[in-house]
DNA sequence: AGCTCATGGCGAG
DNA sequence: TCGCCCTGAGCTG
């Protein structure tokens, strides 16, 4: 679930769902009850995401700060609420509507200070408006760290995770292991707006698709797919399948602990293309 | 009932 | 680089 579109989504959700009303908060697994009771019977004033941040204002310039994690979920329902049902640790609810955060790694109730300090910390991201790619392009463009992992660092790019990293890469044919600087401006560009494209379209859909028409398994003659995580995708948990426009078999390995996914003919390393 | 895994990120060594 | 935190689903036995 949580990559950046997700986050921007539930900033929408949440706004629409609470907004400008006093909102109950609670705790019903317990770990933030000391925080929603100081919150409790207050109007939302906004919500707003940031990369995988997700911060939902109350008067006094006070936030709910909240990180899902790789686990965590927050979804958003009609009311009223029932019992709750699991480890929820935060609860939102109004007349019309509740909102259910579980196994989030960061629930925190939070000053102005700590919010802009977060964002501080951020590099651009993708689906803001006010981005600036070249922020990032001034660190991947002279890091020796691979592509792969410089998209997923939050300092340089804001909001990507592994399914976004492992499709933009395929989509521009570059293996995910070349370092950085050996990346040409215009090709950071590319990726760049292609990212805000499909986080754009992610945040309106909620799901990740990344598969171009023409190569989609009906185009392309073969039975369709069904992905676990409900979108259409070329590389993403897909090692040992064939390669959806060349028919290799996806590629598999581990980058800084996280699972990593490429097409070895699509992406061919920077060694092999410089030969070739 | 108990394991393993997941679209993250942190701190210890 | 490793272990750990958060939770639930999908196995295995």
């Amino acid at each position: 679930m949580p990559e950046g579109h997700t986050l921007h989504r539930l900033a929408s959700s949440l706004g629409d769902a609470f907004a400008g009303r006093p909102v109950r908060v609670s705790s019903p697994q317990g770990r933030f009850a000391a925080d929603a009771a100081l919150v409790d019977g207050h109007p939302v004033v906004a919500s707003e995401s940031a990369g995988k941040h997700l911060f939902i204002e109350f008067p006094g310039e006070r936030f709910i700060h909240v990180h899902l994690g790789l686990i965590g979920r927050f979804d958003v329902r009609p009311g009223p609420a029932g019992a709750p049902v699991g480890e929820v640790r935060l609860r939102l609810q109004n007349e019309t509507a509740y909102a259910d955060l579980r196994g989030a790694t960061q629930c925190d109730l939070v000053s102005v200070e700590r919010h802009d300090q977060i964002l501080g910390a951020l590099g651009p991201d993708p689906l803001r408006a006010d981005a600036d790619p070249m922020v990032a392009w001034a660190r991947i463009g002279r890091s020796n760290r691979p592509i792969g992992d410089l998209l997923m660092d939050q300092k340089v790019l804001a909001g990507v995770g592994n399914i976004y990293r492992a499709e933009v890469l395929f989509r521009h044919r570059v293996h995910p292991l070349r370092p950085g600087k050996t990346l040409r401006v215009g090709q950071f560009r590319a990726m760049w707006h292609d990212l805000v494209m499909l986080m754009h379209e992610g945040v309106l859909s909620g799901r990740i698709d990344t598969v171009r028409p023409e190569h989609t398994p009906e185009a392309m003659g073969r039975p369709p797919r069904v992905d676990g995580h409900g979108g259409e995708v070329y590389v993403y948990r897909r090692a040992g399948q064939p390669c959806l426009v060349c028919g290799t078999k996806v590629r598999t390995g581990e980058l800084s602990g996280r699972n990593l996914f490429w097409c070895s003919r699509c992406q061919p390393t920077f060694r092999s293309r410089a030969v070739r």
